[in-house]
DNA sequence: CTGAAAGCGCTTACAG
DNA sequence: CTGAAAGCGCTTACAG
């Protein structure tokens, strides 16, 4: 800005041609790799092409051909570690394969809302989408088919789109169990859905799945042991502070996310509770702290999930990538027992 | 994509013209609300588009003005909270003023190196960059000026283009300055600089401001107490565990960042030390957990970085948003006082 | 194998 | 205040 200005004109396909000798159309057809062009030819434009530092201008690239080599990422925060594992390995991914991301951040200042997806957003705008467990409403995908965009969903599947997401219901089960088999009988459960969020379909299902366990080994369930919860560490510690100073508290607790797991952990500290003597505490997610909190935890590989998104998506642009066209990938999910859960009362 | 096709032929401006009864020209002027349209005209023009759906194609009105709307936001990383939080507000300040954030995530696999900033990832697609915690290279400059490409740097300056930063120093000194009016004079430091990234300013910065304080008390510098690490939790503390399991150990910790304090906190605690009593922990960010850790920090608003980088860029690009055209901003930070710090041996 | 020409859908002087 | 026309820089049939 301030800095002086070397900006240069730079070469169009024009000059490419001029200088080699031939047609705009022969130096596209070259630059591209498409057949019909004589070695000799295509040796010489891309040697000048070189020396002019040409570079087709995307822009006129993508008016002529109706492709931007750009992918819409939606997310409903970014900030959470989920999301920012998500997006970083997909842009990545659509980079090896040069595309590029176009990030949309759809997080409201009203919690459980968000910005709605706009035309203004994607026409002309992206080749396709990809939902970071976005719920997507009628008209939102009403504009998506209308514009002719393909899109895969992780996480909340999208109408019959293709789908990338782990068994929430078996991550949460694998939990609960540990638990369990330690010898827990009284547990309680935090990430519980708004009921204006429900549509959401993670939170239903981990909490669904952690009340099968519990009936299906004869366990009580106290309707006040299961706590609601924004999913943020902060919401966990709060929301949870009561149920942990009562005299007669869980001997260990369940949370659908590791950020929850954290504010409980920490919660319990701050009430002079020893982890795991006096509270076992298990997540779900493997986040990049928990390793060293010793948080136990189930591992989601969050990283692979947005490597197969694009690669999919990548397909059904008709880009020559790895990844087959599958339409439900479902991503494993593993135990990992750390220093957070142990015997009650060990 | 198995959807069924709803694609629809979207309009143009030639289908609104017609439909108008007017040139394209004047369709043009009208929805840009440029003068020299009379009212009535104008406001046929936009009854016409409204009902025809019309969105002006951005891959063409870009390669008509040479605009893209969108602005290049390059990060060494994404997954860590710092820049996940700056992306996100630089992506909000910029949708609120019709821009879009391409997105490029640098980090490579093998550590402390990262991909380069190429022509094909900018030339003509995008208006403008800002680069987060990003030193660049004499090629990559000279890359950016060639295109003629305004540039906003956040923390690590870049060449003589606007600076959005926290005062690093400062904030350090503020960070050893509360250790040591409590008492503290065994100090250890996490976050030191591997020499191979010495270019990276804020590293570099804290380091010498914790040892200026350090010196300016009179307090000894115990060269094995200065400890390097990749700025992760984890790294922070396997780095430190040796030290704070020696019978010398120090009485307090100050980590470059909550991230590396937050490691410090858990290998202390697994060694059975007990936060205050025993060991002091203090960071700098107010990381998104560290309130519910009970963390002592130096608080630093990043999202106000990004926002304020955001702005600056576009007074650059000549769009009428707030802020000025500042050119080095330095943001506030502020001593946080948790329960990670107290009196050595209180 | 190669080129001339139309076309993608806008913006921007220039005339009037 | 409005329109005709050139131009942005490519790709894509179509001829040859």
């Amino acid at each position: 800005m301030s800095a002086p200005d070397r900006r240069r004109r730079m070469s169009t396909i024009t000059d490419v041609a001029r200088e080699a000798g031939v047609s705009v159309a022969t130096v596209s057809r070259a630059l591209r790799g498409l057949d019909r062009v004589s070695p000799r030819t295509r040796e010489r434009v891309f040697k000048v092409a070189t020396e002019l530092d040409y570079v087709a201008s995307p822009t006129a690239t993508s008016l002529a051909s109706g492709r931007t080599q750009v992918v819409g990422v939606v997310a409903p925060f970014l900030t959470r570690w989920f999301f920012a594992t998500l997006v970083s390995a997909i842009e990545k991914t659509l980079r090896r394969h040069g595309h590029h991301v176009l990030l949309f951040d759809l997080e409201d200042e009203a919690y459980d809302r968000r910005l709605p997806l706009s035309q203004n957003m994607l026409w002309k705008r992206v080749d396709g989408v990809i939902t970071l467990n976005l719920p997507m409403t009628d008209e939102e995908l009403e504009l998506v088919d209308r514009l002719g965009l393909p899109l895969v969903a992780i996480g909340t599947p999208v109408a019959d789109r293709p789908n990338v997401r782990i068994d929430d219901a078996h991550a949460m089960r694998l939990a609960t169990e540990h638990l369990v088999s330690l010898g827990h009988e009284r547990i309680a459960y935090v990430g519980a859905v708004p009921s204006n969020v429900a549509h959401i379909q993670t939170p239903q299902a981990r909490l669904d799945a952690f009340r099968d366990v519990m009936r299906s080994h004869g366990l009580a369930e106290h309707k006040q042991w299961i706590l609601g919860s924004d999913w943020t560490a902060d919401s966990a510690a709060h929301d949870t502070r009561t149920l942990l100073a009562a005299p007669d508290r869980p001997t260990a607790v369940a949370a659908a996310s590791d950020e929850m797991a954290i504010g409980v952990m920490a919660a319990a500290r701050a009430l002079g509770l020893r982890i795991p003597e006096d509270l076992s505490v298990i997540g779900i997610d493997d986040h990049a702290l928990s390793n060293v909190l010793g948080l136990t935890t189930v591992r989601q590989d969050v990283a692979a999930q947005g490597r197969q998104a694009a690669e999919i998506l990548l397909q059904a642009l008709g880009v020559d990538a790895p990844g087959g066209t599958a339409t439900e990938v479902v991503v494993d999910t593993e135990l990992v027992v750390r220093r957070s859960t142990a015997p009650p009362g060990s």
